[in-house]
DNA sequence: ATGAAAGCGCTAACAT
DNA sequence: ATGTTAGCGCTTTCAT
């Protein structure tokens, strides 16, 4: 099974007698190449099913038409949509995908990173794991290979990055309950070292004082992104706290809620509106059904994809570009 | 930031006045070297933050330490989850890992797997997507390179794959929803050229006929894996047909079934008991809660993976290898 | 218009 | 124990 015919540029010169190199210009199509011998080495190298061997070619003019993404889990509905968006692209310009997770470990995240420093791939796309970023692994890839972040971002690095609104969204999404009624929200947040999660809390706390509601230390809940602490985390909130409106960070923490608030009987929107930052097709169906602050993911993933691409093509310098694509609040059951 | 400084084994030679034979031989250990030199070399390739690149390696020797997953979505409990199993074990076994989706189009699995078939993995996994296929593409990978099918396969296709006890959890299924009192089930089948689907099919209708129970052609509901038609399909069955227990084959026909029950005003599982393959994690959480076959998603990937890397790392060859990871049922409000 | 030869970075058989 | 040499498959000057 494994070493079966593999047919090479020179297996179809010496058929054809013909040197390699004409060959090679055949079929990428050089001028001086004539017709004549154009036709023949296309129809042969047809018959015969020739690929050229993507990794040959690589060697000599650096590029490997692969491309990494990384990022903290794909089983999460935000970033496999991202994928998604990514590989719309990626299909269309003919490149290949690796798809890398750092199960919001920082630690694995860097050592990926260093392996994808020395040319597996043409380029990059990162969206960050939770905890302590070793920056100069980052900016040593951004030096070395286009690179583009999407999501989550190193604030510290200066590199590319499709974002969305995370600021204003979480001001609505905060306004959002206290229009419905709600006095004392709380944030759960999810992963300190977060930009983004930090972002969001901003925005919730610009709501709050703009609405002239009060907040303390309680009111940003500090959870962590594995799940081993937040149910008792949340469950001390809401016991001891008694908050009536609560914004998650993310949407594993609205389904701990969710978890919590059936074991301690407390009706949603009834006693306490929720609202959470998720992408969850079928947010409609739970009970009750969740009102959600919806990221584009497929929109992020192509336009990070996008942004790399265009670097890759030479066409454009990646600098710092920034794009932000903006969130969208839709409202249910769990904030009526 | 493209043409930074790369390190080659060569350099490091010259730096060192060694010949490049030693200093691949030393990086890789070999027997031959002294321990002296060994450490010399070691030592000045760390301080430079020499990484061999790793398709100059491939061209010689074959492999590239890259595996292809082809599967018809990552956005889906099931994949993502077997794409963690596949990413669980390559990452141990030092592999990168490829995704490519077909979207359920097998004209685009098959252009997929056509790439594949000339050198950029070293493996393939693969979960067939619905419709037609050209059984000579996959026929022709399972002879270049080592091939496993996980979950969905070509039943023509001699090649390895690992499977669930789909006839076993569907009668399994549907004996739980006469048990709980339904008389009237339909199954609803989603694609009927996967093979899964027809297992499901028939481990379905076992259970009816072994129950005494009748059925008819209207028991198996011929449903789109596209969604544009299915709401139409599900709505009139539950209309003219009243069913009082359902199994879906796949979790999005749950879904969709969910949202006509909604609109139609028809009880779960008063009205309708449903049970679906799926692995939803928050199948709790719905309102009712969803009862699920679940599948070993991970457990299955990794299997998958395990056997292909078997074969990689040429201790075994992979035939027709077969393993089965049993499903499990759990039940939930939506059949109670 | 075609071909010979060098080389991309690395490995391995074959000297020394 | 170390070095020389010849490729892996392909591209790319530089002849012819």
């Amino acid at each position: 099974m494994e070493g079966a015919k593999r047919i090479t540029i020179r297996k179809i010169a010496s058929d054809l007698n013909l040197a390699v190199s004409t060959v090679s210009k055949a079929l990428r199509d050089s001028h001086e190449i004539s017709e004549e011998t154009k036709r023949l080495v296309l129809e042969y190298a047809g018959s015969l099913e020739y690929k050229p061997n993507p990794y040959a070619g690589s060697l000599k003019n650096r590029r490997t038409f692969n491309i990494a993404v990384v990022l903290p889990e794909v089983a999460d509905t935000f970033f496999s949509n991202a994928i998604n968006g990514i590989d719309a692209v990626a299909q269309e310009k003919g490149y290949h995908v690796m798809v890398y997770q750092s199960h919001e470990d920082s630690a694995r995240e860097i050592s990926i990173l260093r392996e994808l420093l020395h040319g597996r791939v043409d380029g990059v796309l990162v969206s960050v794991a939770e905890g302590g970023h070793n920056i100069s692994v980052h900016a040593e890839l951004t030096a070395k290979i286009p690179f583009v972040y999407f999501d989550r971002a190193c604030e510290e690095v200066r590199a590319a990055r499709v974002l969305t609104n995370d600021y204003e969204a979480a001001y609505l999404a905060a306004k959002h309950l206290i229009e419905r009624g709600s006095m004392k929200l709380i944030y759960l947040a999810a992963g300190s070292n977060l930009s983004i999660v930090n972002e969001r809390r901003e925005g919730f706390l610009r709501a709050i004082a703009d609405h002239q509601l009060s907040y303390d230390e309680d009111s940003v809940v500090a959870c962590t992104l594995d799940d081993s602490r937040n149910s008792e985390i949340i469950r001390n909130v809401l016991r001891y706290n008694r908050p009536d409106g609560i914004v998650a960070s993310v949407e594993k923490l609205a389904m701990q809620t969710y978890y919590v608030c059936r074991e301690e009987n407390l009706e949603i929107p009834g006693r306490v509106r929720i609202i959470a930052f998720s992408n969850l097709s079928i947010a409609s169906l739970l009970a009750p059904s969740l009102s959600t602050v919806v990221q584009p993911a497929f929109e992020m993933g192509k336009a990070a994809a996008s942004l790399l691409f265009r670097a890759l093509e030479k066409k454009i310098p990646l600098d710092e570009q920034r794009i932000v694509i903006p969130s969208v609040i839709v409202s249910r059951d769990s904030t009526a």
